[in-house]
DNA sequence: CCAAGAAGTGAACCACTATTCATACCTTGA
DNA sequence: TCAAGGTATGAATAGTGGTTCACTTCTTGG
């Protein structure tokens, strides 16, 4: 044999890959899933359609790679928010906020994300995006219950709760674009969790 | 003319909607939404494929009929357990409950109601299905707060993320078989509404 | 019984897209 | 430069499933 893959051909490949999820990401984020057919994909990625294919073995893992990446980001973004100082309640609070901000600033994506309809693969993928959500507002309720700030409970009930709760309530405003009641939500939030300060009698 | 439709007419008309209507609720139940194709509705109604057309415009209607059909049996259950006697909290309990048990004995049709991937059309059913929920804990909840056994709150975001919540907790008992720890929701729905004895600090 | 007209049929049609593959074009190392 | 083998192409293919429509069967009132 007298070809081999070199660095530069694999660069212009790598390239080509972020290229074509770079493609489907925007257009995931402008007309919705149904907009993300491998022929616009492509056409928007400047390849062939068969070309999708010597990346992705089919649409539906180039969509869960997409899911994936960016599920990465956003949990990213939500875990930086659960550091910041403060109780356990804020800091979920501060997930919270975090959350439905960065959605209402990208509604079609975070409706595509939460609760577009897709093919069933994809789902798998979504999820895990709501577990992993899940999973950074139960160890903070674990935090909290430890430290005596919280009251005793089942931490991933709670925190699967909230995550359905925010969901829920934003699907309303990212379909519609109000806000509407968003600003309510840390609120119930804290009551939720059995914090001190969420106004209980 | 000669012909007139006649009330016997009528009635075999109104007999085979119905069991075309009887046939997808089946199908719903046991394949989910996938396995509700027109074809498919048909043979098991005992009816020709175009037969289905003379009833309904498309299969998006069909389904959304049923999807209607559905949801009011569904709320009229609910709405049946929110009138119990016993304070606001305790009825919102009672509507989580019910939905819960529900749910958790037709798991397929539950999920094709609650998560399962439909097409857009169907989807805005669904909404009405979530916002009827909603309508009927927030009424409760609006009691509550105005006898003063709940503390004041935006009734219809609580009643949403409620909803939402269930949900959320539910999907997973209802595509993977176990019940989970859906038994912890009433404390849950307790402390989101703020009621006084849910063991808040 | 009959003509008018409606209801019922189901195979064929069609739109939509994911996927393929024969072909053309590149890249490599000798 | 050249042969080998890889990469890129995009028109054609194929599977799916909703929808149609020419035709058959049935119903009605005279």
């Amino acid at each position: 044999m007298v070809y081999r893959r070199t660095p530069k051909v694999q660069a212009r490949m790598d390239s080509q890959r972020a290229a074509i999820l770079d493609a489907a990401v925007e257009l995931l984020a402008t007309r919705g899933y149904a907009g993300c057919s491998v022929v616009a994909v492509a056409q928007d990625a400047g390849v062939a359609t068969g070309s999708v294919y010597r990346h992705f073995p089919s649409k539906a893992e180039l969509v869960a790679e997409l899911f994936r990446q960016l599920v990465t980001r956003e949990v990213e973004a939500v875990e930086r928010a659960a550091q910041q100082p403060g109780s356990a309640g804020e800091r979920v609070v501060a997930v919270v906020d975090t959350f439905a901000a960065r959605a209402l600033k990208a509604p079609t994506l975070a409706y595509a994300l939460l609760a577009e309809p897709v093919d069933t693969p994809v789902e798998a993928e979504r999820i895990v995006f709501r577990r992993a959500f899940r999973d950074v507002i139960a160890a903070r309720i674990t935090e909290g219950v430890r430290d005596g700030t919280l009251p005793p409970q089942q931490a991933p009930l709670t925190a699967a709760a909230i995550v359905g709760a925010v969901a829920e309530v934003m699907i309303g405003p990212l379909t519609s674009g109000s806000e509407g009641a968003v600003g309510e939500l840390p609120t119930f939030t804290l009551r939720a969790l059995g914090a001190p300060d969420a106004g209980n009698p």
